[in-house]
DNA sequence: CGGTTTGATAGACAGTGTCTACAAGGTGAA
DNA sequence: TTCACCTTGTAGACACTGTCTATCAAACCG
């Protein structure tokens, strides 16, 4: 296994283990037990880096998608919402590193291909649905975009901590399901 | 005016034009004039300093709530909807500010004093429009997490970098024309 | 007036990302 | 073989960062 692979498997564990603000370059050389620049051969720095790391988790859930169970599309678009969450809330390091636009690099090749193809699934599933009388007329990009927000936000609520204020701290699920039932009635 | 005060102006300038990542401590004090060390004096860390910084984000956004028009329950929800994506919008290092959790303090009095209240001004909204025929039986406060899990998400992949991959960018206005169709039917 | 508190300063420390000079080892051509 | 070259890793340095501490000046107050 070439040294690079190693890199970006050390800062994987290292940002699941210990959180985002743990994953620095030369915490990550010492846990891979090389010199402090030993990354900087591999990646052209830190954010180059993250951004390998942080593709693994776009592939990772563009995997949970592709591996959806058969069904009715309807069927289909509930799991894959449901498992955007769950993904989520099992990794919630990784998820928060996706979306760090300081962290990473927004114009790594690798991280915009995978991110954009888990985009598009996500609307084919919803295109999908659409061909049943769901929304008609409506482009199904526009509306995945804005059932991809609502989860979105629900798995960045919950993680930032709790989904309200402290007097009332719902179960993700259960938001998840007042989501659902409002955009599939 | 005090010191303190000066220090939050300074930082909350410092942040709408230079951004997140440009809110350092000795940034600050050099930005008001003071030795790097001074803060400090008003502050016990940078995280209590960018707390006192983000209680004003969620002022502003409680402020907004509270001037919003008279109308139908319905109408003062819709307008409150697009005052949240409008505030993210407006003033994007403050709304990410006051959503990183590893910046500021959560357990900050005022920070949670202003943001919980914020969150009960939403619920309310979101109850009164309850009373006419919507959604009966559910709890308000977990309607509320839901829809605004949905605005929180819109603004956050808007200002991410577009809601969709590269080959689709919607306006996070026609976005949330159909989160609010979604909810509000 | 004297003592105390408050506010500000400058220096130090460890930790960060990044750059540069250097060394060790492999590869391939003369 | 011998030599040049490239890759990989190392160690040191630099400018940053947040935070701690010692010092100092001014204000306040009994």
């Amino acid at each position: 296994m070439g040294a690079r692979t190693r890199l970006i498997d050390t800062a994987a564990n290292l940002l699941a283990e210990e959180g985002v603000g743990a994953v620095t370059l030369r915490g990550i050389a010492k846990a891979a037990g090389v010199s402090h620049g030993a990354p900087l051969r591999h990646f052209s720095g830190r954010a180059a880096l993250l951004s390998a790391v942080a593709t693994r988790g776009y592939t990772e859930l563009l995997d949970r998608g592709t591996g959806l169970p058969d069904g009715t599309p309807r069927e289909r678009l509930i799991a894959a919402c449901h498992g955007y969450l769950d993904f989520a809330l099992a990794n919630p390091a990784m998820f928060e590193l996706m979306f760090r636009r300081d962290l990473i690099d927004p114009d790594d090749a690798e991280l915009t291909r995978v991110s954009s193809a888990v985009f598009d699934f996500f609307a084919a599933l919803v295109g999908a649905l659409q061909d049943g009388d769901w929304h008609p007329g409506t482009d199904p990009r526009l509306l995945a975009s804005s059932l991809w927000a609502s989860l979105h936000g629900l798995a960045q609520l919950w993680l930032w901590g709790g989904l309200a204020g402290a007097s009332f701290a719902p179960s993700p699920e259960s938001a998840l399901a007042v989501t659902l039932d409002a955009y599939l009635g």
